[in-house]
RNA sequence: GGCGCCGUGGCCAAGUGGUAAGGCAGAGGACUGCAAAUCCUCGAUCGUCGGUUCGACUCCGACCGGCGCCUCCA
């Protein structure tokens, strides 16, 4: 495959260090309130690659961390009046649960940073060991950036003539030079009261923001991972000073590829709680979206390009995915045919491949579902010409490369279930489709059509077709 | 001020130096008791102005508009 990586700025071949094996690290969510849908939108893209490169047959490592210690957890638990780890377990168990209901793929480990102090404070003393960091009269431990001649290449920022221009904080005077940042932060009154404290050599305190992703990644992947993700806010600093410390620390590049998903924008606009536009996916679910139009949306645009997130495209991506449920089940409800098929496996097997290879080209989103749409019209328009019937070996291979590309897309099965219809429900629909049969067969339309209403009012939607009336629910949005 | 991105049909969104994928919406048609689902047909010359080129939407420049990072942030 082709990955863009931000390092380099280019468009690079991707192939693993260790082959067959692959090493992702992801940023993960800062676990102090909710996640929101931009925040989904950048998970949704790791998910998107973890199951990708599982689908080319890659073993994957793929570890997406908790930020559980900074300054927003902090004043979030003492405003709550509680521990850290109380706090933060809220917001780590609502992630899991916004991420099953987007149809993630559990991912190899979410480390805690918290869980992982010891391994911390043992890398800054490395760090300090190697005249890369150092202890300031404030009782911090900061990185020496002159120490780090690559500085600045990531980003294009933090040279010596940006550090002109640097805010000058209380903290800076403390610093040797403006750029240096925090690995290690003495304990404060507000720490103390949370409990976001731990021992070191420097005394109590806490880690700094940026030393967690490094020492996790490296103790948790190896000194070299082979990817490393993360939001495009992330480049600078965070990004930036990981690969400063990661790579003082160990001599190695710390990263291979670097892939920054852009931020998407709420009707345009940036998304931001003054401008209430400001959306979780529970609120979503709340008003009830599809949790596989939600996920279709965060995929649709290619993740280096910006994301419109509207109500309008969600509405989109309900009937599109609908479509997709449609088709499926049209296709597994089709009866067989005799004989030999109609060139349908061979057409599939083309635009399988296609799909394929747009997602090779550096995630190519858009272009794959491309395919998929190319699929599905071509094979409908062979079930009209064939008065819905398929050969076996024909709907056996559409299905087959149906799911292929939903293995990586994960919308299709993730709509199928929560479409599903609760037995007692089942037996009482099917009864009002029977008394609707006798109707037509009456001739009394007025009684059929009100039963049809009544039922489309619950998201039961039928279709008479030659073969007897079929129902099936629907997600047709708020 | 520094660095960077974007501007494609009503909406969303790919793409390429040789005359623009796909989805949604809309219109007409087929099918249907009427519908639904499905299929068929219909729409853009790619922000503006210059330049390079046999030829640019695709390269270069300027301008207009929108946006991001530079401070916590996916």
């Amino acid at each position: 495959m082709k990955l863009h990586d931000s390092l380099t700025r280019r468009t690079r071949r991707f192939e693993p260090l260790r082959p067959g094996r692959v090493t992702v690290y992801g940023c993960g969510p800062t676990v102090y309130d909710f996640a929101h849908i931009g925040n989904f939108r950048t998970f949704a893209v790791y998910d998107l690659l973890h199951r990708y490169l599982r689908w080319r047959g890659h073993e994957v490592d793929f570890v997406v961390n908790f930020t559980d210690v900074d300054d927003k957890t902090i004043t979030g638990a003492a405003d709550a009046g509680l521990r850290l780890a109380e706090h933060t377990e809220t917001f780590v168990k609502a992630f899991l649960d916004d991420a099953k209901t987007l149809g993630f793929l559990p991912f190899s480990g979410h480390p805690r940073a918290t869980a992982h102090i010891p391994a911390m404070v043992a890398f800054v003393e490395g760090l300090v060991e190697r005249g890369s960091a150092y202890l300031a009269a404030d009782g911090s431990v900061y990185y020496a950036v002159t120490s780090f001649d690559r500085y600045g290449r990531l980003s294009g920022k933090g040279g010596e003539d940006g550090a002109g221009r640097a805010r000058i904080d209380a903290e800076d005077f403390e610093k040797r030079d403006p750029r240096d940042f925090a690995l290690w932060k003495p304990a404060q009154a507000a720490d103390r009261e949370v409990g976001a404290v731990w021992d070191s050599p420097w005394g109590p305190g806490r880690p700094g923001w940026h030393l967690e992703c490094s020492v996790m990644a490296t103790s948790l992947l190896g000194d070299t991972i082979d990817i490393h993700l993360g939001g495009e806010d992330l480049l600078f600093p965070h990004h930036e000073n990981e690969i400063a410390q990661s790579e003082a620390a160990t001599g190695e590049p710390f990263a291979r590829f670097w892939v920054h998903v852009k931020h998407l924008k709420v009707d345009a606009r940036k998304m931001s709680k003054s401008l209430g536009n400001f959306h979780t996916v529970r609120e979503l679910l709340d008003e009830g979206y599809d949790p596989a139009a939600i996920r279709w949306t965060l995929l649709s645009a290619h993740h280096r390009s910006e994301l419109n997130f509207t109500r309008d495209g969600l509405d989109d991506a309900t009937a599109a995915v609908q479509r997709l449920v449609d088709f499926r089940r049209r296709l597994r409800d089709s009866p067989a045919s005799r004989g030999d098929g109609r060139g349908l496996a061979a057409r599939a097997a083309e635009h399988l491949a296609a799909f394929g290879r747009a997602l090779d080209d550096d995630l190519n989103v858009p272009r794959a579902t491309a395919a998929l749409w190319t699929l599905v019209k071509e094979v409908n328009t062979e079930l009209d010409g064939a008065g819905g019937r398929v050969a076996r070996t024909d709907r056996e291979a559409v299905l087959g490369a149906l799911a292929e590309m939903d293995a990586v897309l994960g919308v299709v099965g993730l709509a199928e279930s929560s479409r599903k219809v609760a037995g007692a429900d089942e037996e009482r629909v099917q009864t009002l489709v029977e008394a609707r049969e006798q109707a037509r067969a009456a001739r009394d339309f007025a009684t059929a059509d009100r039963i049809r209403d009544e039922l489309a009012a619950e998201g039961i939607r039928l279709e008479d077709t030659p073969g007897g009336t079929r129902w099936t629910r629907v997600r047709t949005g708020p």
